[in-house]
DNA sequence: CGTTAATCGAGACGGTACGTCCTGTCTTCGG
DNA sequence: CCGAAGACAGGACGTACCGTCTCGATTAACG
């Protein structure tokens, strides 16, 4: 949470005087700023003043929650569930195609096509940093699983830095997206290509 | 180019009439983003009114050379070189791993202050994701050479499919760079163990 | 009132909504304006970022206020009384010849050095020129009396024009004002001897 | 003159060396400023590149000639020739009227439509207000001849003092074109009444 | 007849002010 | 006390002129 006004106390259920704050308005906010990011507004410049316009909302209003962009920004993006891919678990291969795709290749969805504009803006907000992490650390487990089951499986090698793999294999792909004009359109393939390539360096030896 | 005013015939060297733009300008501006950016600015708050102010010139004389403030940037990272590591040549290994070593970790020269925080931009601009590609050719051909060599040699596997391979290497640094908070502090070593990790994947069958 | 958003209906007070206009703002920007026109600068060359810098006020909220420069020299203008001159009584001579004075001698108040500069804009606004006649009406007025007085005493022309009489006596002392250089130098007794000279045009006819 | 360059020498002739200054140019700037004051520009906002556009000269052709605006102006009015009225001499009554008219009534010619735009001008630059006074002149001589016609007839007081009665007469006019808005609507019969008004004043007593 | 030197047009130069827009804070009202 | 509405001081935007400068090309008179 990152709301600018501290929480209420964990035993008591404090009422605080005077009007509530509206849930609408909250949600009205973060839905806009969504709306903005999705119709393509580069993040940076999102402005205070439109997400109030386009949410109905006074300014004042948000600055009453969110000391600052990034903050509004984080708590928006935290809305933002993207829901894992079904593996289908016969195959370690397979599976780790299956994990790498959608990060490479952006969806439809309003989720796919935030995420890659907020890979920009990573290094400049721990907050946003750790909760991009946050929502991502799903799909990071669910690698390392598949990982795991493989070299329970005897399919991998029994002494990999599971935490190394994960960015030999994330890496090339967020890059990709990042380096890649127009973006991700290269290498639509690169998951698989990348999988195959590597996969020596993860096999079991043989025998 | 980058250039507002449309490039001259070139058969013909005709003059332009008027008193011609002055290459101090050109420099100072160019040199007044650059300090700017290694300073810390983030490349997108960038001011114009900045940059003219510290390059001692009217802000009329940096409109009348790019139409926006993208064009300005490209010009300004167009003027980087990013000097090559001197490379052992005697072992492969050491030789990626050399190579790899200043993308992940940021030097204290003004270039190695200013690429981390350009690729954030790239996503944005075609014109500028251009440029870095021009800028980081050089090094990305140099990783071909002594991958080319290593085949050669014998050491590495005859059928790597070369241009994915410099993705499978890059790409984790790069991302890395990203990804991580602060800024490359994680992993420092990172380019030595991704090496380490891969080799299998790039060793020619021994025997 | 040269006022950009329009006024309140006349039967209700319907309150706008949002934060009311600071009345410290207006005061600040009328008083610049005034300050800066007494210390010299040329009416024309009046410039709106001197106004807010020496205001202490964002440009915006001189903007929001007026839609030109016009509108604020006239609403500064308006702002102007020019205390009318005591009257004897006695004469009527004597009383137009004080009332004529002030106009051509330039005094030493505030008002007394802005009203001569703003005669040169009257003729470009008619704005200008509505707020410039308002504030000289009462001195006007007081003319038109002394003048109805001497036609009760009989000792002027019963038959005379008013106006017309208030364009023979004003109009050489204004245009003096403005023909003569330096200013309102030259003929510095000029109410008295006109009024002497243009007296057997006024006064009733002996016996 | 308010050349830049400073005079000849007296006794000799001496010949600048170099390119002369072009004749055709001169001509083409003051034209092109009398065109726009003409066409309406305000005198104050006369812009410099505005001039040197319209006659299709460099800046540098006019700053060469002029240090200033106020003497680009003062040049341009100087070349205004107001044509003199052509008097019946009969009744010097008819004939002042016929002197004041064209003051107070803006003809339709070039002249016409700039003099009184000037008026505002006057009392900021010493230099235009004599350029003024000699364009003016002939007209306030010819006004004097009248005058002393008159007097040597015995149709006015001996004892006039003719600048006063100048002052007396023109001030009015040219008053009202400042004070009166629109210009010189009201009163367009303004001289011939004012004439009439103050008649008395000047009359040689009957008898 | 070629040199010399001030002119020409054009237009870039460092600046100043423009009028607009957005920021983050504040101040009013009605709910 | 929260809600919207919107004014507040501040500051960057991109434009228009300012008055100066620097080009290559003219255009005389001088040597």
């Amino acid at each position: 949470m990152s709301d600018v006004t501290t929480s209420l106390p964990a035993d008591q259920e404090r009422k605080a005087p005077g009007r509530p704050r509206s849930a609408r308005a909250d949600e009205a906010i973060i839905e806009a700023v969504l709306d903005l990011l999705a119709d393509g507004t580069p993040a940076e410049s999102l402005s205070i003043e439109a997400v109030a316009a386009k949410a109905g909302v006074g300014k004042a209003t948000i600055y009453r929650r969110w000391a600052n962009k990034e903050g509004l920004l984080v708590d928006a993006v935290a809305s933002l569930k993207g829901e894992l891919p079904r593996l289908a678990g016969e195959s370690v291969r397979d599976d780790l195609i299956a994990l790498l795709r959608p990060v490479g290749t952006p969806s439809h969805t309003r989720a796919g096509k935030i995420m890659p504009c907020l890979l920009s803006e990573l290094h400049r907000s721990p907050e946003l940093y750790r909760c991009f992490q946050k929502i991502t650390e799903p799909r990071r487990e669910l690698m390392r699983q598949v990982l795991r089951r493989g070299i329970d499986r005897g399919e991998l090698r029994a002494d990999l830095d599971l935490e190394l793999v994960l960015v030999i294999l994330v890496g090339p792909v967020v890059a990709q997206s990042i380096l890649a004009w127009p973006p991700a359109v290269h290498q639509r393939n690169l998951p698989e290509r990348l999988v195959d390539a590597v996969w020596p360096a993860l096999a079991a030896p043989a025998g």
